[in-house]
DNA sequence: TTGGAACAAAGTGTATACTCTTTAACAAAT
DNA sequence: ATTTGTTAAAGAGTATACACTTTGTTCCAA
């Protein structure tokens, strides 16, 4: 091939894949077919085997026994279970972070939470709010200082990653999350780990719960979520 | 090949790898190299390229780009993080089975607890017992009803599992352990959810705190620990 | 001896070829 | 019309070949 730096050709084939389908060009239950995909990427089926079975690890993907990989579909059961989990792991999160974060961490957390304050006020359809929401969530858990409890937390988040835009669209929901995101920094710099804990267990189950509400008041299609997040 | 029937060559190679490991036959630190492992297993290369990277998701090897690949090893540090979350999602997983469980369930479960009471009267060396305690983990776990919380807490128990074992080697250590888990049981049949986790966790954390406290009071060997398993 | 430059041996990453299974298209029969 | 059987096309699993890296060794200079 002809520009091989230092980056495998697999990693390529599964960072490209993995961020068509958390954007959503890559609908769930779209078939992805080794050869055309080699193609697309122009590689041989080998690296794209290996990108897939990686997506497979990462819940993106679901590949039975020799037979063809689909991107994963999601339903309202195994939504619940998902964020079931979540609120659990960063809870943990949040009170071992009350705990263990350096007084650095903590005045970062301080700023990007202040930072989201202004953003509400902005008229972009929340768009940077999301966003500095989404760091605010991954600050406090790197700040558990628990690598293992890291990789999980964030796996699942990244699973959830494009469903979770959703309910960031529910009339006020915005500004009851900024409330929410209040509590859980209080109970961080206060260094009380099962305020913390509860704080943020409860905020990600409401935002599971919203989601799943808004996904079955709307009967939102897979197509539908496709338009949003190209948007 | 000759006799392919319905599991593919990449998944008996990663069940035989996987094996090797959890028994210690495979100490960490062991180098796999893609080649010697085709011929040990009698495949070409590629389908045991696909075993590795099955092996490095579920946290038994590690592997750089293009470097050979490795069996994990496991310092003091790593194992407390590793204990600390599987605690939390052990004890996740109590408070949810006592919700949870059937009857049928619980009733499995109060058997399986009485039979590992006849079973630390034997002098096996506890063999017998070790065995029945990991069913019973087992069975709480698989009590919670959330498959993605029984597929991310086993997949921690089966990394720990080589290790998990010293604990039941300290004096006395069976004893306590068996009243720890009559307070998990009682709390599950009770429907407690929240005295069933603390009971859960407070012993997942005492079995690392022992484990932790063993290796260094022991400066225990990666060779020894090869003993231990290979009896 | 020690440090390191140059080269040889070994090993990973990827392409390609081939086999066997699955898919799906069509025909016949209920 | 719907089901079942047959068969061609498509695709996954594996082997093999080869290019480019890493690893290890040898030999020289300080």
């Amino acid at each position: 091939m002809a520009e091989s730096k230092s980056e495998t050709q697999a990693e390529k084939v599964r960072a490209g894949l993995e961020n068509e389908i958390l954007t959503g060009a890559l609908v769930p239950g779209t078939i992805l077919e080794e050869g055309r995909i080699a193609d697309r990427y122009n590689v041989s089926r080998t690296p794209v085997r290996e990108a897939i079975n990686h997506l497979v690890y990462a819940g993106l993907v679901e590949k039975p026994a020799r037979r063809r990989a689909v991107v994963c579909g999601m339903d309202t059961a195994k939504l619940l279970e998902l964020f079931e989990v979540l609120a659990e792991l960063e809870g943990l999160s949040a009170s071992f972070a009350a705990e263990r974060m350096s007084a650095a961490e903590k005045s970062r957390l301080k700023e990007v939470h202040s930072n989201a304050m202004q953003a509400l006020a902005k008229e972009d359809g929340g768009e940077e709010y999301v966003n500095l929401g989404r760091q605010f969530h991954e600050l406090i858990v790197e700040g558990c200082r628990n690598r293992e409890l890291i990789a999980i937390t964030e796996r699942l988040a990244n699973r959830l990653f494009p469903y979770r835009r959703y309910q960031a669209m529910a009339p006020g929901r915005l500004k009851d999350n900024q409330s929410e995101h209040d509590a859980i920094v209080a109970a961080i710099l206060d260094s009380d780990p099962a305020a913390a804990r509860e704080a943020m267990r409860s905020h990600a189950t409401k935002q599971g719960d919203l989601l799943v509400r808004y996904i079955a008041l709307h009967k939102v299609t897979h197509s539908d979520l496709r338009k949003v997040a190209e948007e």
